[in-house]
RNA sequence: GGGCGAGUAGCUCAGCUGGUCAGAGCGCCUCGUUUACACCGAGGAGGUCGCGGGUUCGAUCCCUGCCUCGCCCA
């Protein structure tokens, strides 16, 4: 089996094949370990609205690398999985489907209705989790929740009723944002703001008793004009003063109205007075509550005008609206009309513009719940990463609103209230217990009936951190699981989701929910637009990608792309850069396996040799491999994934590939059987510690590899992970790189003077105190190089320079000569010389006045020396080229 | 009106607590059938880090003002 690897990674057949490999083996199920912390993450349920997009895939992938990060960190390790039934948002999606099929909702009534989105959910529900599932998402199936399951269904009648019970729950009228399309209230989260190009009306109000006499007020919204109770200007504003007190007479209904003093009327808005709708705006509202004026609703729920608009009952609000227009102009009331940019609200999920409306809705008092909730922030008992949303959180929590968290929807947790025939409420866990309630409310049984109304989606998603682990039942999950660990979403839902979670976890559990916050930013199109279930185009759908390029490519594009916090386009040449890095890696296993000889086992244990009997480039990747162990795992506490993910692929490609295997080559291909051996051990273990660490971004290319490579133990996903307190070899890692600069030189010359690739050419290297590790190399520097090791010399120091030979000056001060005769213009080189000594003797010179400056004073003495090393590495260099130019001369 | 983020090579973007940091990938140019890989290898060109001040020995990275774009809240 292992050495049959095939010359290009097949994915398709590999990633299906391992992820049910994975599942069949327990691996995502937990061990409860009461000795063990645990590390718990809850899946942001995704909307069983439609299919997945490319913003669920980076959840998928930043959960998964946590996951499968602590994981082999031998932690248990929970991600549990799930959906949500998004009340509104399905709703929504079904009446659509319902309308292409040629029906409605309303015509199939509610039973039916529901039991249509029953089917939707089925079907939506299970493309999600195959979706999830091609991601490589090592979610615990076994533990799979939906918000409307019979126990979390459960869960929130309790959390109602409690919350009713302590008072933080209550009901009634209030001014409401109200979709008429969805003829249901929202809450102000879901109220999306636009501005968009409207008008300023000027409308003339009769003053009564003096018929010729007017006062206009400016208005967006005409219509509104019906719900009209007052006019109000600014009290100190000399223009009414004489106006206050007396009323004024409603245009085309003749409503007797007060002209108010109030000091929140702004004087330079249209004409500084303003007409009073307390119905119909939230501003408005506050001035009816405080001037105590009547509060007339002029709309039916469906934005018709109701029998308070007298003869524009029945029209809708904008054919009344430009009625309303046509008989103020035609009545001479209307005194001008402005073009005007506004801000109108609209319904987050059908965007029709939503009508500020009284209503008698269920809130969650939510200021006792938002206090202790900054306080978690403020104490630091939860961080957010990245920290800047932190300032973000405390400003929404600080001046939270009470939350409208009733639906006139169909589909979702009904409200556990019921009434009776005179009005009497009771709220209760089920319906027996209304009944009983209501038994000892009359003293006999009366016909209870349940509140019509449904819950706020947020509502049951903010208890989903114990909901899903049983609450409010005691169960040995909710014991052990909760509070979780990282809570990762993309920041678009921190009030939605994180912030209800916070406060809800803390009122409910009396603990919060989790301990960190992390938030990544939002996918988008090429074209910059944010990706949407209810926009969903071509390309969208991960499985898509993945079956071009695989679900690791998917998942490396993205840890690689999002820097936290900060939003991603999604980007199919990076997609493709990252799976040829899986088939970079493949194929370097390839390589390695097939040099391993007969006896791969041997290699399955790591035994480091000791550092004499590695050859340098040996110890140069064992440090460089240290140095990148040390890295990833601060990069990973840090939370900084796109850079520990930059840092690997360089490794295993640039170092690793490029170089480590190019030079192990020369041993490979040598006779030295002891040399040998160390270099498979190295080219297997260095392999096999980094395809660790790149795991948990990509999952499947790496076990599939760990699989051939010689290892030990069952499986990578549980293999251990490695811990950042490596020793590394600085003295070997500076002398590699002597080395490389020394190839790269050679390189760089015979690309300039287009010497064949395979010919072999012949070097001449003044190495000085470095002549007898140069000497160690020779094998490597003339594979890497593609010298003629025959006629190779290396020496300390040249008494005399070769004549008609290309001359390289390291910055190490290493002098390499090219005897490239005949293709050599002396003239040509004595310029290129003098170019390099000119630059070199400008950089001598800027580091010579940093010295001489307060820089050396003033900078830490560190930062100081290595100026000065640098500044005599450069004499060094100017000298030798000095030297190289009188030579030529 | 308040707040946040972004403006770095042709494109898409990295750059941690200020000190070779001016980077990556793609694209572009020149070479290449070297027995892991053309989903590859070698070499190369390309940027006054939005603009103006300031702090500092030193700023892409800190402060301030401005411009452009995006987002959130009211």
């Amino acid at each position: 089996m292992p050495n049959e690897m095939p010359k290009a990674y097949d994915p398709r057949e590999t990633e299906q094949r391992l992820y049910d490999w994975w599942e069949s083996k327990g691996y995502f199920t937990p061990n409860i370990d009461p000795n063990k912390k645990p590390f718990v993450i809850v899946i942001p349920p995704p909307n069983v609205t439609g299919e997945l997009h490319h913003g669920h895939a980076m959840f998928v992938t930043f959960e998964d690398l946590l996951v499968r990060w602590h994981r082999m960190m031998g932690e248990p390790t929970l991600w549990l999985p799930g959906t949500d039934h998004a009340g509104i948002a399905t709703q929504n999606v079904v009446e659509k489907a319902l309308l292409k099929q040629g029906t409605s909702r309303k015509e199939l009534g509610r039973e039916e209705f529901v039991e249509r989105v029953w089917d939707w959910k089925a079907e939506y529900g299970s493309i999600i989790t195959r979706q999830i599932r091609r991601m490589g998402a090592s979610v615990d199936w076994t533990r799979e929740r939906f918000t409307m399951d019979e126990q979390l269904s459960r869960a929130v009648r309790e959390a109602f009723v409690r919350m009713y019970e302590k008072g933080l729950i209550y009901r009634g009228p209030r001014l409401v944002n109200w979709c008429p399309k969805d003829e249901s209230a929202i809450s102000d989260l879901e109220v999306e703001h636009e501005e968009r190009q409207g008008n300023l009306w000027y409308v003339k109000y009769p003053i009564e008793n003096s018929p010729n006499e007017f006062i206009t007020v400016a208005t967006t919204r005409p219509e509104t004009m019906l719900g009209d109770t007052a006019v109000a200007v600014h009290p100190d504003d000399e223009r009414y003063k004489q106006l206050i007190g007396k009323n004024a007479l409603l245009p085309e209904l003749n409503r007797r109205i007060p002209i108010i003093a109030d000091e929140s009327i702004d004087r330079a808005f249209g004409t500084g007075a303003v007409k009073v709708t307390p119905a119909h705006d939230p501003n408005d509202y506050e001035l009816g509550m405080k001037h105590n004026l009547p509060f007339i609703n002029v709309m039916n729920t469906d934005a018709t005008i109701n029998e308070n608009g007298g003869p524009y009952a029945g029209l809708d609000r904008y054919d009344a609206r430009k009625k309303i227009v046509a008989d103020l102009e035609r009545d001479g009331l209307l005194a001008k009309v402005e073009n005007h940019t506004l801000s109108v609200g609209t319904c987050q999920r059908c965007h029709t513009v939503i009508e500020p409306l009284i209503s008698t809705q269920w809130f969650v008092k939510t200021k006792p719940l938002a206090e202790p909730s900054i306080e978690a922030v403020r104490s630091g008992k939860i961080k957010i990463v990245p920290q800047r949303f932190e300032k973000i959180y405390y400003q929404w929590m600080e001046n939270i609103r009470d939350w409208c968290i009733s639906r006139q929807l169909w589909w979702g947790h009904r409200i556990p209230v019921w009434y009776a025939s005179d009005g009497s409420m009771f709220c209760a866990r089920d319906a027996a217990d209304a009944q009983q309630q209501a038994r000892e409310k009359f003293g006999a049984d009366v016909k209870l009936v349940q509140d019509p109304d449904v819950l706020d989606t947020w509502f049951s998603s903010g208890l989903w951190p114990f909901s899903t682990l049983g609450w409010p039942d005691d169960t040995e999950d909710l014991r052990y699981f909760y509070p979780g660990s990282v809570l990762e979403t993309g920041y678009d839902i921190l009030f939605f989701w994180v912030a209800r979670m916070v406060m809800l976890g803390i009122e409910l559990m009396d603990e919060i929910p989790f301990d960190t916050v992390y938030l990544h930013g939002i996918m988008r199109h090429t074209d910059g637009t944010k990706m949407s279930k209810s926009d969903f185009r071509a390309g969208d759908n991960p499985l898509d990608v993945i079956a071009d390029y695989s679900a690791d490519a998917l998942r490396f594009f993205i840890v690689t792309s999002a820097s936290p916090g900060n939003d991603v386009r999604i980007n199919l040449e990076k997609i493709a850069d990252a799976r040829n890095f899986g088939n970079k890696i493949w194929n370097a296993a390839r390589f390695v396996i097939s040099n391993l000889g007969d006896n791969l086992e041997q290699y399955a244990t790591w035994h480091k040799p000791d550092a004499h009997e590695l050859s340098l480039a040996d110890r140069w990747i064992l440090s460089r491999e240290h140095n990148l162990i040390n890295k990833v795992n601060d990069l990973f506490r840090e939370y900084r994934f796109n850079e520990a993910a930059q840092d690997i692929y360089h490794f295993l490609w640039d170092e690793y590939c490029d170089w480590y295997i190019e030079a192990s080559k020369v041993i490979l291909n040598g006779g030295d059987e002891r040399a040998k051996h160390n270099t498979r051990a190295v080219l297997v273990h260095v392999l096999e510690h980094a395809l660790r660490l790149l795991h948990p971004m990509m999952p499947f290319v790496t076990e599939e590899i760990w699989q051939h490579l010689p290892h030990k133990g069952e499986a990578l996903i549980v293999a251990k992970w490695i811990e950042g307190d490596k020793q590394t070899d600085a003295e070997s890692e500076a002398a590699f790189a002597r080395i490389m600069d020394a190839v790269r030189a050679i390189r760089n010359a015979r690309s300039e003077f287009n010497v064949e690739p395979a010919k072999r050419i012949a070097a001449i290297i003044a190495a000085h105190e470095h002549a007898a590790t140069f000497e160690t190399q020779r094998a490597v520097l003339a594979a890497l190089a593609r010298l003629d090791a025959a006629q190779l010399q290396i020496v300390s120091q040249l008494d005399t320079k070769p004549e008609n030979a290309y001359a390289a000056i390291l910055d190490s001060g290493i002098q390499i000569y090219l005897p490239l005769a005949g293709m050599l213009d002396l003239e040509k080189e004595k310029k290129r010389i003098a170019a390099e000594l000119d630059k070199a003797r400008a950089d001598a010179e800027r580091t010579q006045a940093k010295l001489d400056s307060d820089f050396s004073t003033k900078a830490p003495e560190a930062v100081v020396n290595k100026e000065r090393e640098r500044l005599n590495a450069t004499r060094e260099r100017i000298a030798k080229l000095q030297e190289q130019l009188n030579g030529m001369n």
